[in-house]
DNA sequence: ATGCTGGCTGAGAGCGCTCTCACAAGGAGA
DNA sequence: TCTCCTTGTGAGAGCGCTCTCAGCCAGCAT
């Protein structure tokens, strides 16, 4: 009843363990009768190598760990970039040969298990993604000496590898249609002061503005729907004048949508609004939101491979601007 | 630089390999100051046990696999059924020290994956979840001599264990309260009839309507918002006269929402809504949507303890009518 | 003094695999 | 015929750990 090892393929097989070892890991060396032979017994045994004795003298895992330094909730939340990261990861470390490892790091207990996880010998390498702030995780895996790579530019200062989106550059463009549309004082709803994505985004915003000698007017939200209606609430109230807003999640402009419904302006004719992620319910929005798409799924391809061939640079992805109907 | 093995560590405490294992697994048996001298040790080499070799002696990997047979989009869009499946599992794997491996078996290519890896010693047991039709990869994890359980009761009429939620009765709550609040033409847009959830909540729905002697309206569709707004019309074609409508998925109630909208019917004036699952966009609907809720973090919790504990009987959680405005 | 516990520690086998190395054939070249 | 490769196969060490067992040294009863 207990699982077959080499050895009994090898009896069953008339060849020694070194023999269907090389059958098992696909060598050349062996002749073609005796190939057979061994192919067939591990058929007929249901043999499946023991991966705890292979990584042992391997020192290798054959897998990979995708770690998300974020409660679960808003890992699995209408946010489509997790999920698209997620099929790019999977996708990619499939062609390698690599099994993912997904693990959710949102408690400081988490942080330790996956430090403890990764350092035991489990993974390959780890893609560190959603880091809120300076998170100190990346930087002590790879000072254990576990190849890392992170999703998003780290806010640490350390020169690990990272893929990002243009963050900046997709904000740019953005508020740029805005501005092209006549669009005369455009505010936004900033995401989170200590996530990259916030922080550049906002930079692009300003970017945009300075060039064009616009003031800026500001609300910081938390990519939440809530705070989305909540900012643009506030920005009402500081500039009722406001004719466009950007924001900086697609959940904070559906959030935008609901609080200047309620404030009674029309969208787009009083207020444009550009969002940004292009969520599933984005074409559903009333009206259906014009966003910034982000290449996720190329994301987590990137990664693997950034994490896969050490030798490469950091990569930088190109933002979309997809026009719909609230600007 | 290569990681410190056990031997390093006896050799710097000045004991041998045995005593070192002993203080690292909380063996009683040690004499104090041996067990600080170890400690300090451990600490100073920044010692971690090979996961690899434990295992190998073991047979025990500490951690379990929680696979999801379905496309990895489905997984990570707006249900918050996997979202709080995952957390439940988490919560209660951590609780239990042990370590979850996340899968998405989304093809055929996946489920062979899957099945290597899980008998490849990687895990000591499997949790499937999100099966369709009668997925063939539980029963052949537990021929392997796999612990395994299912989230959702599985159709192939194997008997492994199961923690499901009530489905049935949830439906019929929703059809009871549409009846109880004077409706008289109830119309459901079902789920997919190759899920059991799809099937048990159509279940429901008939047999809250049997009991009232009324008749069925019924719509088939996928659980995805589209499917909701195509079986809305249908339903309006097939019987403008409905007053009713149980959509077995949230995201079909929006998309019935939209549907309604369009036909000129005011909800819940004309047509009263219910939807399934509370989404986290529902109480942003318009107008906010009456749903079931279902306890999909305790559905987690309640897996991993059937995991852990073979000998306990599969269980089936209750639901909880939510009610909003659109019922 | 002798024998017996009982509490701690160390020696050593072995988990299932990979990989190096030695070695057996068989063919080519001298 | 003998040597020298070349090609294919097997023997055996060892990856880092756990766990059984034997051994040692008190301390106590006899």
């Amino acid at each position: 009843m207990s699982r077959p090892t080499l050895e009994k393929v090898a009896a069953r097989a008339g060849v020694s363990r070194a023999t269907v070892s090389r059958v098992v890991n696909g060598s050349t060396t062996v002749a073609e009768h005796i190939r057979v032979a061994v192919q067939r017994a591990v058929e007929e045994l249901g043999y499946v190598p023991n991966q705890a004795a292979r990584s042992l003298v391997t020192q290798r895992a054959d897998s990979i760990a995708l770690v998300f330094s974020e409660p679960p909730v808003r890992v699995f939340s209408d946010d489509p970039t997790f999920a698209g990261i997620i099929r790019g990861v999977s996708a990619e470390a499939d062609a390698a040969d690599k099994q993912v490892v997904l693990m959710l790091a949102g408690s400081t207990r988490g942080h330790e298990r996956v430090e403890r996880y990764t350092t035991s010998g489990h993974v390959d390498g780890v893609i560190v993604a959603s880091m809120h702030g300076a998170d100190p995780l990346p930087a002590a895996l790879a000072r254990r000496g576990i190849p890392v790579v992170c999703s998003g530019r780290p806010l640490t200062g350390s020169s690990l590898p990272y893929v990002d989106i243009d963050n900046v550059g997709g904000a740019e463009s953005a508020v740029r249609r805005l501005l092209e549309a006549g669009r005369r004082r455009i505010a936004t709803v900033a995401g989170p002061p200590d996530m990259v994505a916030g922080i550049d985004r906002l930079t692009g915003y300003r970017n945009a503005l300075r060039d064009s000698g616009r003031r800026s007017i500001i609300a910081i939200g938390d990519f939440t729907r809530d705070s989305g209606y909540e900012g643009m609430t506030q920005l009402l109230d500081d500039d009722p004048g406001l004719d466009a807003v950007f924001a900086a999640s697609d959940m904070m402009a559906l959030g935008a949508l609901r609080a200047l419904r309620k404030a009674g302006r029309r969208v787009p004719d009083d207020v444009a609004v550009i969002g940004y992620d292009d969520v599933p319910a984005a074409p559903y929005a009333d009206p259906p939101l014009t966003t910034i798409r982000q290449p996720t799924m190329r994301m987590g391809r990137e990664l693997v491979r950034l994490l896969l061939n050490p030798g490469e640079s950091s990569v930088i992805l190109p933002t979309e601007l997809v026009v719909r109907e609230s600007a």
